[in-house]
This record gives structure tokens, C-alpha cells and sequence, in this order.
DNA sequence: AGAAAAATACTTGTATACATATATACAGTA
DNA sequence: TACTGTATATATGTATACAAGTATTTTTCT
């Protein structure tokens, strides 16, 4: 996040290591946190573990009882078709403004990612990174700060859903496809056309996804 | 919020109290917290103030400074724009999906709050009343609870702007309009076309109200 | 034995005390 | 006078102690 505060105290180190276990399913969707228990656990005590606590759940990676225990949220399929809707939406706004303000040497960085975008098209880590560059460049360009942190909230959300959406081959190569698309749109300068594209291209990877989890047996949590 | 605690807990009614003294203005943009001072301010100790000011950075309604210090952020005609184009990306992205899964029933809902929307067109209080409850009850249709969740962020934010965005009556009949065409869209069946029609109302709303800002003297701050 | 009631253990919420860092004011020196 | 170094005061970060509420287990009564 943007906000995160530079300074090494026990709350942030407390806050990142969290948020780790959190993304990474180390602690498991369901699973309830105590306190006490976390706080030594982290080698802090109750007082700043409890910041980064709350902290989590102002961004939806914990989630607080109305009974009044604190846990990991549950996994879900409605949510993840959420959560790329939402990405569509922001990376559509972004890609319009980026077409809207972006100058030569912002196209040719572009150019640049999309090259290495297609050297790495089989390796599904490297595809990924490059891919998010690119997006990364896009958001940039566009300059729209309420935009790109909600992109970056609803990216970590997914991370939590990485395993089950395993990206193929096949899949990797329609992406470095739309990418070329996306690309030539914000560079062509066509705000609306860049947008739709962009939209477009979040939501088939949506579908993607979709298809990859249902096709993994009895699915989620 | 969606995930704010029913309880009745000390940290709580300081979220509340101070959410409202920043969002009306009471406490100045600029203006710096200092935790001891507030906290007998508002009758609660350190700790459950603490949770509120840490709450509050996180939605971005108080600003941490790399210094240390924690601060109501200063209004900004960027950031307004900001906002406008990304509720535009949300409530369009929620009339598709209520264009998608509007049931009849639905339908009629939307009819109904049009027609009390019309009836209440000279008065801008009541008026915007009306407005907010059509947007509700299109994001209600659309179900999707992340678009919902970042659209009211959104808007909290906004309305620390309210007092220099004021409608005129001239707005709040295109805005009228507006809505009828939008209601028409997502009745009709066509998501692409209630998704571009919710855009760009509320992007002529953007444009409104920095209008009517930089009509306003100095403007911000 | 089964159900209700009481007691116990544990968790969360809050206050407060202490340590560290930061800013302010003052004094001494060039 | 301007500047640096020191001392003081104040704010933030953290730990801990205590209060209040909740769940669980044990005990008691039918």
C-alpha cells in the first residue's frame, strides 16, 4: 500500500508478516486468531499485534465476528468473480487515462515490457511478473492514486485465490495477445476503445479462472 | 462501512465521532492530531483512540506523516477528480451487472425512485436524497459486494468536498435526465450501453462540480 | 443418566505506566 | 547576530495490568 509507514516498528513488521501468512494460506481461510497466542508467536506484544489486526481487517484480509473473535476469511468463488470485476473496472479506467496522458517516451516504455512480455511467454512466473509490469506502467501513466490503490487491495485479495487459478499455456499466450491489443489501443489514442480492451481483457481472465477452479474437483477452502 | 462492529465499543464511537468531525469539516484539513489531547476530547483513553486514528489512515480520512504525526488530509482539485472518475468505473460497472440480474421486481423498484426523483427536482437536499437511493438500489441489484464496499469509501471521501461542489438547479435536471436514460438502460437488457450511460453521468458530474469549484474564488483548502 | 446451574478458564477491550524518539527553547560560542 | 549543541518538554510506540464478557467444564439436582 501507498500508506505504509517506512518506519520499522512492531506494528508494521507485525502488520507485513501477517498480511504474508495471510496471502499465502499459511494461515488457513476459517482458521480464528487469539491474540495472546499471535502476539508472542510474532515476538510482539498484544498492543501492536492488535494495530496490525485491525489494520487487516480495514482491508478485508481479516475479517471481524459480530460475536467478536477475529479470523481468517473463508475462501469463496462469488467472491473471486468479484474481485476481477472490480480489477476490470480499475484497470479499464486506468488504461483510458493512460491513453488520455500518456507521451512518447510512456508508449515506447510500454513497447519495451510488451518485448519482454513475449520472450518469457512460457514460463508462467516470469509471464506473470511482466505482466503485472505492464499494468504497472499503465497505472502510472494513468495518475489516478484512488484508482491504483484499490487495484492494489483487490490484487492482494487474489493472491489468496493464486493456487486454484492456475494459469496454462494456452491461456498465457491469449493474455500476451491482449496485452499487444491494450498497448496499441493506449498508444493509438483511443480513450474508449483502450478502455473497452482493457475491461475485456480483465474479464476473459476472469473466466479463465473460473473455468481453472470448477475444474478443480470440489474447488474451494 | 459494511464491516463496521455493531458493538457499542469505546474505539468504535471514537471512528465514529471523529469520521464525522473530518467528513464535516469540523477538524481543518491540515489540521494535526495529537492522541492525548483527543483522547480526553472525546472521553476515551489512548488505546481505543489510537484504533480509531489507525482505522481512519487506512480509509484514508487522516494522513500519516513519514515524520510521525498523523494529520486531516488537505483538500485537492486532483484528488476530486480522482474520486469522480472512480465512482464512474464502480457505478458503471454496477449497472452492467444490474442490467445482468435485474428481476422484474427490480424493475419497478427503479421506476418507483425515478418518479419520487422527479417529484423533488427543485430541492438539492431531497433531490440528492433520491439520487443516492437509486445508486443504492442499483449496487443492492448488481451484487457485487467489493464494488459496493470501494464505491462507499468513495464516496465518504467526497464528502469533505460537498460545500464546494454545490449543485445548481440546472444540474439537478440534466441529472434527472440522466438518471431516466440510466434506469431505461438497465431495464432494457443492454449492459454495455447502462454501463457507458452510468460512466458518463457521473463524468458529467465530475465535470459539474469542477466547474463550480474553480467558480468559487481560490477554491480548495 | 440427563439437564440445569455454577464456577472456572480464557479472550477481548481499556487504561495506564514506561521507554524512546522528536521537537522546542535556551544558552554558549564564533 | 547567527549558529550549534544541550537540555527540557511533549508525543508516539509498546508492554502490562485490570475489567468485563463469553464459552466451557464441572457440579448438583431431578
Amino acid at each position: 500500500m501507498p500508506d505504509t509507514p517506512a518506519r520499522n516498528t512492531g506494528a508494521h513488521v507485525a502488520y507485513v508478516e501477517l498480511k504474508r501468512q495471510i496471502l499465502t494460506l499459511q494461515l488457513k481461510p476459517g482458521e480464528r486468531i487469539y491474540e495472546p497466542a499471535m502476539a508472542t508467536a510474532l515476538g510482539v506484544s498484544r498492543t501492536p499485534l492488535r494495530e496490525a489486526v485491525r489494520r487487516l481487517i480495514s482491508e478485508n484480509l481479516l475479517e471481524q465476528q459480530p460475536t467478536g473473535g477475529v479470523l481468517v476469511p473463508v475462501l469463496d468463488e462469488n467472491v473471486i468473480s468479484e474481485l476481477y470485476e472490480v480489477r476490470a473496472a480499475m484497470e479499464s479506467l486506468m488504461a483510458r487515462n493512460a491513453c488520455l496522458k500518456a507521451t512518447a517516451a510512456d508508449i515506447e516504455a510500454l513497447h519495451g515490457i510488451l518485448a519482454r512480455n513475449a520472450a518469457v511467454v512460457e514460463f508462467a512466473d516470469d509471464a506473470m511478473q511482466q505482466g503485472m509490469a505492464l499494468h504497472a506502467k499503465i497505472a502510472g501513466t494513468a495518475g489516478n492514486s484512488w484508482a491504483r490503490r484499490f487495484h492494489d487491495q483487490v490484487s492482494s485479495q487474489m493472491e489468496r485465490y493464486r493456487h486454484f487459478t492456475n494459469s496454462t499455456q494456452e491461456r498465457r499466450d491469449q493474455a500476451l495477445s491482449q496485452h499487444r491489443t491494450l498497448v496499441e489501443a493506449v498508444a493509438g489514442g483511443n480513450p474508449e476503445k483502450a478502455a473497452k480492451i482493457a475491461f475485456d481483457h480483465v474479464m476473459a481472465a476472469r473466466d479463465a479462472a473460473l473455468r481453472a477452479m470448477s475444474g478443480n474437483g470440489p474447488g474451494i477452502s
